[in-house]
DNA sequence: TGTACATCAGTGAACGCGCGTTCACTGATGTAC
DNA sequence: TGTACATCAGTGAACGCGCGTTCACTGATGTAC
């Protein structure tokens, strides 16, 4: 039952593909190796020829998941810079579709208090996600890039990932809401 | 074996204590009824005695570790009210003593993802406290108590939370630090 | 106040279950000649 | 280009382990008379 070396890559591209999904939807605990193999199609024996372990796996999935995020933060700036690139981005992710999809959304506020107790490798890969986004926000602020804006942008990010979080606990939806609309009229006020 | 009605009230607010701050320092998935029990002294056949299922045990915890959050916020205000008490609130929880102390701290930075998907009962408790964090913060923006005090408060609570979350994450204790440093500053510009 | 009995807090073994990980096996793929 | 053999992706059973929960049992506490 060999696979071709491209099939082999797909079919691992496909693994982190759905982890990094069902980590964001279901927490790091709460998903198995079980659970992510048999999402991809696969029994969960075969896992280890790609993953030396659970943890390896997240790590990775994390990765992936600030990447895309990163990806569609850009797309919602959608080559626009200044005030107007940065609106965007905070309208998207301050949004309650964002909110509702847990799947697709930010990894931060999907499995932010996980991660502070995952691997080494995992932090240090989120970590480096962070700066990227931070990187991402400063740009919109100031093109230059000085050591204010990315001050700036950090906390612009701590507010959106802390608003997301939130507003994900409250059980009401009106409430909820008016938490993403509270943040995203201080950060635009700024 | 029976305890006296004192003896089990004590046992009971005992575990509610334990469990609160196991979850905070492990995580709700990662620390078991088994854990908190014998954290507590007891073996884990009793904790059937006291509550109905681990997840009444986290809505207590729960409830339990944000009353301790507010009374621990009240008291770094000291009785100032206004600029002064909102400063010292910011300071303490955007501490580097607060990163590192995750069973003391805010559950909301603890254990925030968690919470997303813990029980409704759970997350109803948790919107109670993030209600009263709000208000507690818009009392000292304006005693007044205005919409827009409490608007800007939950910002506040916000970039709190999303600050002390991404700190926790970044392993290099220098960046993690002036994650803190750059937020508060921002929170105390307004 | 004293006695007889019911209650029930806590113990420790056991339940079924799912976890992460390992392993013998399979057969298609990759490699060496 | 064709053949023989080594490799290894994926399967499915099994490993030990810890989980949340249940239960028979104990003996001190609470209650009724």
């Amino acid at each position: 039952m060999r696979k071709s070396r491209v099939e082999t890559a797909e079919t691992r591209r496909r693994i982190v593909d759905v982890a990094s999904r069902e980590f964001r939807a279901n927490g790091l605990h709460a998903t198995g190796v079980a659970d992510v193999m048999a999402e991809a199609g696969l029994s969960h024996g075969g896992f280890y020829r790609h993953f030396g372990s659970k943890d390896h796996l997240i790590a990775e999935a994390c990765e992936s998941a600030l990447t895309t995020l990163i990806g569609s933060l850009e797309k919602a700036a959608d080559g626009r810079n200044g005030k107007d690139g940065l609106k965007a981005i905070v309208n998207a992710y301050l949004s309650t579709s964002h909110r509702d999809r847990l799947a697709d959304g930010c990894p931060l506020a999907g499995v932010g208090s996980e991660l502070v107790r995952a691997s080494e490798e995992t932090r240090e890969v989120a970590a480096q996600g962070i700066a990227e986004v931070v990187e991402l926000l400063a740009m919109q602020i100031d093109p230059r890039r000085g050591k204010a804006a990315r001050s700036e942008a950090v906390f612009i990010a701590a507010a959106m990932v802390g608003a997301v979080t939130i507003a994900r606990i409250i059980p009401d939806p009106d409430a909820s809401a008016s938490v993403l609309q509270d943040v995203k009229k201080h950060v635009e006020m700024r």
